[in-house]
DNA sequence: ACATGCGGTTAACAGCGCATTAACAGCATT
DNA sequence: AATGCTGTTAATGCGCTGTTAACCGCATGT
C-alpha cells in the first residue's frame, strides 16, 4: 500500500513537476490548490504525510497546519517556504511542523525529507508480519504458528526459514538462496542443518495436510498451500 | 535532567560558539575534536542526540555515525555538512542520520532541529502514564505497581523496563531494543544487568499468574497478560 | 569523617535451549 | 548399480538465561 501524501501548492507548474516526481518515487500524491480544499480532504481521508506551501490563497499554510494538528497531532508536516525567513520558520515549527524546505529546492532533497519521516514511522508502527498459509497463521515478529486455537512457538531460525518459504509460496526457492537469506552464507554443513530445519517445519505443519514443503531434487524446496 | 548532546567539530571557533549557545539553551553539551575521541565517549556515556561534522580528522563523520549506529540504532544524529553536496547527504541519511544542516548555519536553526527530535522523544514517553496489565495497575510517572489494594514502589529502571514491555504487550521486544530504550546503549554487561531486572520484575508480577514475562531465546522478551 | 540505605552493576554458577554435527537410512537421478 | 542428495533422529556442546549475592557509588543523616 503506497503512502498517501497531502500536497498543497498554488503554483501550478511547480506542483505538476513535484507531483510527477513524487508519484514516480512510488507515493500516492493528492494535490490541492488551496488550504480550504486541502483541509476538507484531510478530514475525509487519511494521509501519511503533508507537504504544505506557506504562501497560499484563502488559507495560509500555517493556519492549515494548525487546523490539521487539531485533527491529527502525529502526521508529519513539511513546510515549503518561499524565501528564507527565519521568523516564519520558527513559527511554523512551533505549530508542529516537523521540517521545512526553502524554495527553490531540489526534488531529491524533498524526497529525502519525506523518506526520513516515513521510514521513522515505519519503525514505530507494528509492521504487518502475519501471513496466512493454508489453515495456519504465521506471525513472523512473534514467532508463532497458530492453527485451530492452538498456538506453537517457533525458534528464530525456524521462523526465518518459514518466512522465506512463505514469501515465495508455491514457487521454488533454491537451497543457495535460502542459505544466504537465513544463514548468511552457504557451506556443506549449513546445508545439512537446513535439512534438519525443513524436517522440523514439516512436523510443525502436519496439522494441515494441504500445506506441504516439497523437495526439488538438487535445486531447493517449495512450500505449497 | 538536561539532555546530553554529543558534538563533534574540529573547527575550534565554531565549536566554541555553538557549544556556548546550546549550553545556554539548557543542553549539556560534550564537545570532541575528532571522531575517535567522540566514539570513545559515546561508548562510555549516554547521549540523547549527536551533532556531527562530516569533515573531521582521523575519522570522518559518516564513519563515526556508522560506528555509533552499531552500538545504538535509535539516537538521533544530525550531520553538519561543509558544502551543499547532494551525494554526501544521501549517503549520510542512508547510514541513519535523521537530519542535516549546511554550513554556514544559524544557531537558531540548529536549535530548532535539535528541539524537534528531543521534543518528539518526550512526547512519546509521557502520554498514558497509567497502564493496566492483568490485575495490576502500573503508574509510570509515580513508579507504583498496584494490585488488590496493595501498592508496591518500583525503582526508576524497573519502571522504564516495565514500561517498554507494556508498550509492546503481547509482542516480542528484542534485547537490543530494550537495552537501547532503557539503558541508551548495549553491551554485554548491560545485557546481564537487564536479566537481573527481568528477574526482579517477574518477582513483582507473581501476584497475578496470568501476567508473565517470557523469554524468547536469543531474541528478547514478551510480556503477556 | 563515618555509618546507613538505596539502587544499579558485576560476578559467579547452575541450568537449559537450540543450532549444529554426526550417523544412517532411504530416495532420485544417471 | 552407483553416486550423490535428502529425511530423520539422536548426541553434542556452545551460548544464552535465571538467580543469588556481593559489590560499588552516591546521597543522606549523625
Amino acid at each position: 500500500m503506497a503512502d498517501q501524501i497531502l500536497y498543497v501548492e498554488d503554483d501550478e507548474t511547480l506542483a505538476f513537476l513535484t507531483n510527477d516526481s513524487l508519484s514516480q518515487e512510488g507515493y500516492n500524491v493528492k494535490h490541492y490548490m488551496d488550504g480550504a480544499a486541502a483541509l476538507k480532504a484531510f478530514k475525509k481521508e487519511t494521509f501519511d504525510l503533508c507537504v504544505i506551501d506557506v504562501m497560499l490563497p484563502i488559507m495560509d499554510g500555517f493556519s492549515l497546519a494548525t487546523k490539521i494538528r487539531e485533527v491529527n497531532s502525529q502526521v508529519p508536516i513539511i513546510f515549503v517556504t518561499a524565501k528564507s525567513m527565519k521568523e516564519d520558520k520558527i513559527l511554523g515549527l512551533q505549530i508542529g511542523a516537523d521540517d521545512y524546505i526553502t524554495k527553490p529546492f531540489s526534488i531529491e532533497e524533498l524526497i529525502l525529507k519525506i523518506n526520513i519521516f516515513l521510514k521513522r514511522r515505519f519503525v514505530n508502527t507494528t509492521e504487518n508480519t502475519v501471513s496466512q498459509i493454508g489453515k495456519f497463521e504465521f506471525d513472523f515478529k512473534n514467532l508463532t504458528l497458530s492453527i485451530d486455537e492452538e498456538k506453537k512457538r517457533l525458534t528464530q531460525r525456524e521462523g526465518e526459514l518459514l518466512q522465506q518459504l512463505i514469501i515465495k509460496k508455491n514457487d521454488i526457492v533454491s537451497r543457495k538462496e535460502l542459505l544466504e537469506r537465513v544463514w548468511g552464507k552457504e557451506d556443506y554443513f549449513l546445508g545439512r542443518s537446513m535439512d534438519v530445519f525443513i524436517s522440523r517445519l514439516r512436523k510443525h505443519l502436519t496439522n494441515d495436510p494441504n500445506v506441504t514443503i516439497e523437495n526439488i531434487h538438487g535445486v531447493g524446496f517449495r512450500l505449497s498451500a
